[in-house]
RNA sequence: GCCCGGGUGGCGGAAUUGGUAGACGCAGCAGACUCAAAAUCUGCCAUUCGCAAGGAUGUGCUGGUUCGAUUCCAGUCCCGGGCACCA
C-alpha cells in the first residue's frame, strides 16, 4: 500500500467539505483568533505559485492557533474591482462584471486544490452591490464627518455646522486654506452654496481641483503604470498634467496618529519605518518673504526645517505651478517662463523627483527680500519643488543642500558660505554642527542651537511661526473610470449632495462602451440617463481600488449582515486582526488606507478598536526564473547555450514548463508553437542547455507556474511544503520547481513508516524508548518554536530530520508517530488526516490535542565542545555539562591537539562560554 | 534621485541573534538491489595545497571593533520592492 496522494486529498477535501469543518461560529467559548490574507485580485491570468506563498503560511498559522484551542476566523475574498479587468473589457467588449466573476471561479478552483481551511460561507468581492452597499455607505461616513482637532477625532458635521452657528470660524478650531474668518452672524447669514464651500473644506471625504496625468489623443486620463516616459503606454501619445475635479480622503488630520498607533502594532521595523517616511512629519518653521516690486501682502511662504541658513539663502525656487508665477514674471522673462512652464507640463512628477542629471529652471525676472538680512534674492521657478510639498517654493540654501548647489552652480548663482570651512567649495553640506558665519544675530551659534533661536526671532519678528509639516497629502479617492464603485453623490448648482443611506447601493449601471466620458470623465458620464437625476447630476468618477480593499476585514465578520456593514457585537468579539500576512508592495499605500478607515470607524463609534492590524507578517515575492533557447538569425536552428557565442543568435523565452533544470525537452519545444514545429538544435552533449535569468513572473516571459499542475503531479501536501520550504516567508526568492521530488521524497517516507510496499502494515501499539521519545520531543520543540516565529522552512526541514531519524531507529511506534501527526497536520493536512485514521483514530485531526513538550526526554548531560585556539577550531572535546571553569580548563589544556598548538606556552587566556564553546588566546 | 529590504557552495537555503559556516533539500559523482528500469538504500560533495596526516583561504567588496564577526560599526558595489491612478 504505496502513498495514493491523489485519491488521499480528493477524500479529505471532501470529508472537510460535507462536514463544513472550517465553518467558524460567531459564538465560541474559546478564545478567538483572526488570521487574515491580504485577498487577490482576480486576474485573468489565474493564479501562480507566487500567491499562495503567504496563503500556506497563513493557512499553517491558522491551523496550527486551532489546534492550540482558539476559536480561529480565517477568510478569503476577492479585491475584485480595478483597471486591468475594464482595459480587458475595453479591448474584449465583454463586461468586467463577467470577466471578473470567470476570473474569480479560476481561483477558487486553484485555491481549493490546494486544501486551506478557509471559511468560504465568509467570502467576500468589493465589486458585489452587497458589499460595495457598505462601502458606499462608509462614504458617506466619511463625507459627513469632518476632523475636531481639539477634540483629536473625527466626529458628524453636525458639531461643526453647530459650532459654526454660535461661534463662527472660530468653533472649528483651526481655519482651512481659502476660507476667511466669519462669525456666527456671517455664517447664519450665508447662502446655501457658500456655506456647502466652507463644510467641503472640513469635510473627511471632499472634492476639489488635483491634477492627473491627461491624454489629449485617447481622450482619457491614465494611471500612473499607463504613462511610460511622458507618453501613453497604449499608443504611445502625449501625457500632461491637468487640472480636474476630484475627490479626496483627509488622511493628513489623522498623520500624528497614524504615527502613533505604529507603537501599538506589531510590524517589523522596516515597514514602521516606510510608513513613518511617508508620513513624513517634520518639525520648522514657516515665514514669509516679500517681493521687491510687488505691493505690500504679495509674500512668498516658505516651509524650512533649517530656518539656522536663513543667512545663506541665494535664491528662491518656486514650482512652476505656484499661483504666484504668473504675477511675479517681468515682461522680459515672460517668454522664457512660458516655455519652460510648457515643458514642466509634460513631465510626471516622479521624472521630476529623480531628475538629477540634468538641471532645470527659469527665472522669473523678480526679486525677494530675505526678511532678516535685508538681502534682495532672484526668484526662479523649477522643476524640482512640487506644488503640493509644504508652501510649493523653497529657500535656496547650496552651501547646505546638494540640489540648491547644483542649481546655483548650473545657473551660475553666486553662493554665501556661512559654514566656514565646512563648506569645500564643491559640494553642499548638510551639517548642523558648523558655527554660523556671515548669519548677522545668529554668528557664532552653533547650527543646531541657531535652528530654535531663528525662529524665536521669526515669531517675535511677526515674519514666520513654528509650523510642523507632513510630506503625506491628503489621499486620491476618485478615478475616472467605469470598474469601481460608483460615488452615492449627486451635484447641484456645483454643490455635492449625498444621497440618502436607505437608498444604497448605488448601483454600477450597465455600459455598452468602456470609452471615456467627455472632457476626462470617466465612462459613467456617457450614460445621460443614469447621471441625470432631476436637476442633480451624478457624479460620474468611481472610487479607486483601495475603497473596498480598506475595511474589507470588518465585513469578513460579519458577511451577510444586510443591516449593518458589520454588528458592533460581532466586530467587538473579533476585535483587531491578530495575524495579517501580504506582500511589501502594499506596505504604504493598502495599510496607512485601511489603518485611517478604521480610525474613523473607531472615532464615530462604530468598532471598538482603532488599529485593524495587531501583527503584520510580511511575504515575500516569488520571482520567475525565465528561460532562454538561442535562434541563429534568420534560421530556425537553436543553439545551446554554451555554445551560443559562435553565432549570432536571438534570444527568446521558452516556457519553463518545458525545461527540466536547465535542459529543454526539445520535443515539447516543437509543439509548442507552430513556429517552432520545424526547430532544429545544435545540442552540447547531447542537451539543449537553456540561459537562465530571474525576472518578475509574468505570463509574457513565459516563467510562470501554474500551482494545479504541481498539485496535480505531487500532491497538495507535497505543494504546501514545498513552498515553505523554499525560504524565509518574508524573504523574495526565484521559483525553481526542481526541488520539489525532496519534499514528495520525505512525505513517502513519513508513508513508509506505517506501510511497507511488500509487508503492508508496520506501526505498532507498543511502548516508545526514551531514545525514541527524545526525537518526538525534539521536533515539538522545533516545530512549535518555528511555528509561531513564522519560521516554516526550518519546521519542514525539522520534520524530515524527524523521519530520517526514525527511519534510522526503525521506530514505527503509534506513541511517537501520532503526536507527529497532529505536529504536521498544519503543513500536510490531508496525508496527517489519512494517517491519523489508519492509527484507529475516529473523528477529524483538525480538533486533536497539540503535542505538550516534556522536557525530560531532552536532557543531555555531555556536551560535544568546538576547541578554538586563537578564534580557530582545532580539535572537539566531550565535556560534561555540568562542570564548571576551572575543571574545564583542566581538561581542555590536557588534550593533546590543544598542547600541539600551545607549544609549550602558558596560554594567555581562556574563554569559556557553557554549552557553546571554548576559545584559548595564546 | 529618495525610502525600505537582500547579497553565504553548482542551486534554494541553515546558523540557538557575537561562539564549530554550509543543517535540510535539489543537482552531481560512486556504489548496493534489479535481467533492466523505476523506486529505495549507502557513501562522497565550498575552494585550494597535500599520497595522507594536516594546513591555508572562504558568507558581494574595502576597512574597523572583538579572544572570536555571516552576525556589530563605517564606506562601497550589485539586485529586488515602493515613491501617492497597477493591485
Amino acid at each position: 500500500m504505496d502513498y495514493q496522494f491523489r485519491t488521499i486529498e480528493q477524500k479529505w477535501q471532501q470529508y472537510w467539505k460535507d462536514h463544513a469543518s472550517y465553518q467558524v461560529s460567531n459564538q465560541c467559548e474559546k478564545p478567538k483568533f483572526y488570521v487574515l490574507d491580504m485577498f487577490p485580485y482576480p486576474s485573468g491570468a489565474g493564479l501562480h505559485v507566487g500567491h499562495p506563498l503567504g496563503y500556506i503560511a497563513s493557512d499553517i498559522y491558522a491551523r496550527y492557533k486551532r489546534l492550540k484551542g482558539y476559536n480561529v476566523l480565517h477568510p478569503m475574498g476577492f479585491d475584485s474591482f480595478g483597471l486591468p479587468a475594464e482595459q480587458y473589457a475595453i479591448e474584449t467588449g465583454q463586461h468586467p462584471a463577467t470577466t471578473t466573476a470567470n476570473n474569480i471561479t479560476t481561483f477558487r478552483n486553484q485555491l481549493d486544490k490546494i486544501g486551506f481551511c478557509y471559511d468560504w460561507s465568509r467570502e467576500v468581492r468589493t465589486s458585489d452591490p452587497g458589499y460595495y452597499k457598505w462601502t458606499q455607505w462608509l462614504f458617506l461616513h466619511l463625507f459627513n464627518s469632518w476632523y475636531n482637532r481639539r477634540a483629536g477625532k473625527a466626529e458628524p458635521l453636525t458639531t461643526l455646522t453647530d459650532a459654526f452657528a454660535s461661534a463662527g470660524s472660530d468653533g472649528a478650531g483651526y481655519l482651512q486654506p481659502g476660507i476667511p474668518p466669519f462669525t456666527a452672524t456671517d455664517w447664519q447669514q450665508y447662502d446655501h452654496k457658500t456655506q456647502q464651500d466652507i463644510l467641503m473644506a472640513y469635510r473627511l471625504a471632499f472634492s476639489t481641483y488635483g491634477e492627473v496625468n491627461w491624454c489629449e489623443a485617447l481622450g482619457t486620463v491614465l494611471a500612473n503604470d499607463e504613462v511610460v516616459n511622458g507618453l501613453s503606454e497604449r499608443g504611445g501619445h502625449p501625457v500632461v498634467r491637468k487640472k480636474m475635479r476630484q475627490w479626496y480622503l483627509r488622511i493628513t488630520e489623522y498623520a500624528d496618529r497614524l504615527l502613533e498607533g505604529l507603537e501599538t502594532v506589531q510590524f517589523s521595523e522596516p515597514m514602521k519605518e516606510m510608513q513613518r517616511n511617508w508620513i513624513g512629519k517634520s518639525q520648522g518653521a514657516e515665514m514669509s518673504f516679500a517681493v521687491a516690486g510687488q505691493p505690500e501682502g504679495t509674500t512668498i511662504k516658505v516651509y524650512t526645517t533649517r530656518p539656522d541658513t536663513i543667512f545663506g539663502v541665494d535664491f528662491m525656487v518656486l514650482a512652476p505651478e505656484h499661483e504666484l508665477v504668473a504675477q511675479l514674471t517681468t515682461a522680459g522673462q515672460r517668454a522664457a517662463i512660458d516655455e519652460y512652464l510648457g515643458y514642466v507640463e509634460s513631465r510626471s512628477e516622479r521624472e521630476r523627483m529623480s531628475e538629477v542629471k540634468q538641471v532645470t529652471g527659469c527665472f522669473t525676472g523678480a526679486y525677494a527680500i530675505n526678511p532678516l538680512s535685508g538681502r534682495q534674492i532672484p526668484i526662479w521657478i523649477a522643476e524640482y519643488v512640487l506644488a503640493g510639498y509644504g508652501t510649493g517654493a523653497i529657500m535656496a540654501v547650496p552651501c547646505g543642500d546638494q540640489r540648491d548647489h547644483s542649481f546655483a552652480e548650473h545657473f551660475a548663482i553666486p553662493i554665501t558660505n556661512i559654514i566656514g570651512s565646512h563648506y569645500n567649495g564643491h559640494e553642499a553640506n548638510p551639517t548642523k554642527d558648523a558655527i554660523l558665519e556671515k548669519s548677522g544675530f545668529l554668528n557664532g551659534m552653533l547650527m543646531k542651537d541657531a535652528i530654535g533661536f531663528a525662529i524665536d526671532r521669526l515669531e517675535a519678528d511677526g515674519i514666520g511661526q513654528r509650523k510642523v509639516n507632513y510630506r503625506m497629502r491628503d489621499a486620491g479617492f476618485s478615478r475616472q473610470r467605469y470598474w469601481g464603485e460608483p460615488f452615492p453623490i449627486t451635484w447641484q448648482d456645483g454643490v455635492a449632495v449625498a444621497m440618502d443611506a436607505s437608498a444604497l447601493p448605488l448601483e454600477l449601471p450597465f455600459v455598452k462602451n468602456y470609452g471615456p466620458g467627455p472632457e476626462g470623465e470617466g465612462p459613467l458620464a456617457n450614460i445621460t440617463e443614469w447621471t441625470t437625476q432631476g436637476s442633480h447630476r451624478r457624479e460620474t468618477s468611481t472610487m479607486p481600488g483601495y475603497a473596498g480593499s480598506s475595511w474589507y476585514f470588518l465585513r469578513y465578520m460579519d458577511p451577510h449582515n444586510t443591516n449593518s456593514f458589520c454588528d458592533r457585537a460581532v466586530s467587538d468579539y473579533w476585535g483587531q486582526v491578530d495575524v495579517y500576512i501580504g506582500g511589501t508592495e502594499h506596505a504604504v499605500g493598502h495599510l496607512l488606507y485601511s489603518r485611517m478607515w478604521t480610525k474613523v470607524c473607531f472615532d464615530l463609534g462604530l468598532i471598538g478598536f482603532d488599529e485593524p492590524f495587531r501583527k503584520l507578517v510580511n511575504q515575500g515575492m516569488i520571482q520567475g526564473s525565465s528561460r532562454f533557447v538561442y535562434r541563429v538569425r534568420e534560421t530556425r536552428q537553436f543553439v545551446s547555450a554554451g555554445l551560443k557565442d559562435q553565432y549570432e543568435t536571438d534570444r527568446i523565452h521558452a516556457d519553463v514548463n518545458i525545461v527540466d533544470g536547465v535542459e529543454l525537452d526539445t520535443a515539447a519545444f516543437r509543439q509548442w508553437k507552430p513556429e517552432y514545429a520545424d526547430a532544429t538544435f545544435i545540442l552540447e552533449d547531447g542537451k539543449y542547455i537553456c540561459g537562465v535569468e530571474t525576472e518578475k513572473m509574468s505570463k509574457s516571459k513565459y516563467n510562470t507556474v501554474n500551482p494545479d499542475v504541481l498539485v496535480e503531479k505531487y500532491g497538495a501536501d507535497t505543494f504546501r511544503m514545498y513552498e515553505m520550504f523554499l525560504g524565509p516567508v518574508e524573504m523574495s526568492k526565484p521559483w525553481d520547481t526542481k526541488g520539489i521530488e525532496g519534499v514528495h521524497r520525505f512525505l513517502r517516507k513519513l508513508w513508509r513508516l506505517f506501510f511497507d510496499e511488500t509487508k503492508g502494515r508496520v506501526w505498532v501499539d507498543v511502548p516508545a524508548t526514551d531514545a525514541e521519545q527524545k526525537i518526538l520531543h525534539k521536533t515539538i520543540r522545533k516545530i512549535e518554536g518555528d511555528t509561531e516565529n513564522f519560521s516554516f522552512n526550518t519546521a519542514v526541514s525539522a520534520f524530515m530530520v524527524c523521519v530520517n531519524e526514525l527511519a534510522e531507529a526503525n521506530c514505527h511506534k503509534k506513541d511517537i508517530l501520532g503526536p507527529l501527526l497532529v505536529l504536521l497536520t498544519p503543513y500536510a493536512p490531508h496525508i496527517s488526516e489519512e494517517l491519523w485514521q489508519v492509527l484507529g483514530n475516529t473523528g477529524s485531526i483538525l480538533d486533536a490535542a497539540y503535542p505538550v513538550l516534556d522536557e525530560q526526554y531532552l536532557a543531555e548531560t555531555e556536551k560535544e565542545y568546538p576547541i578554538s585556539v586563537n578564534g580557530k577550531v582545532r580539535t572537539n572535546i566531550r565535556i560534561a555539562t555540568d562542570l564548571k571553569q576551572a575543571d574545564v580548563e583542566q581538561v581542555v589544556l590536557n588534550n593533546e591537539v590543544v598542547q600541539k598548538w600551545l607549544e609549550g606556552k602558558p596560554p594567555k587566556r581562556i574563554v569559556f562560554v557553557p554549552n557553546r564553546m571554548v576559545n584559548i588566546v595564546i
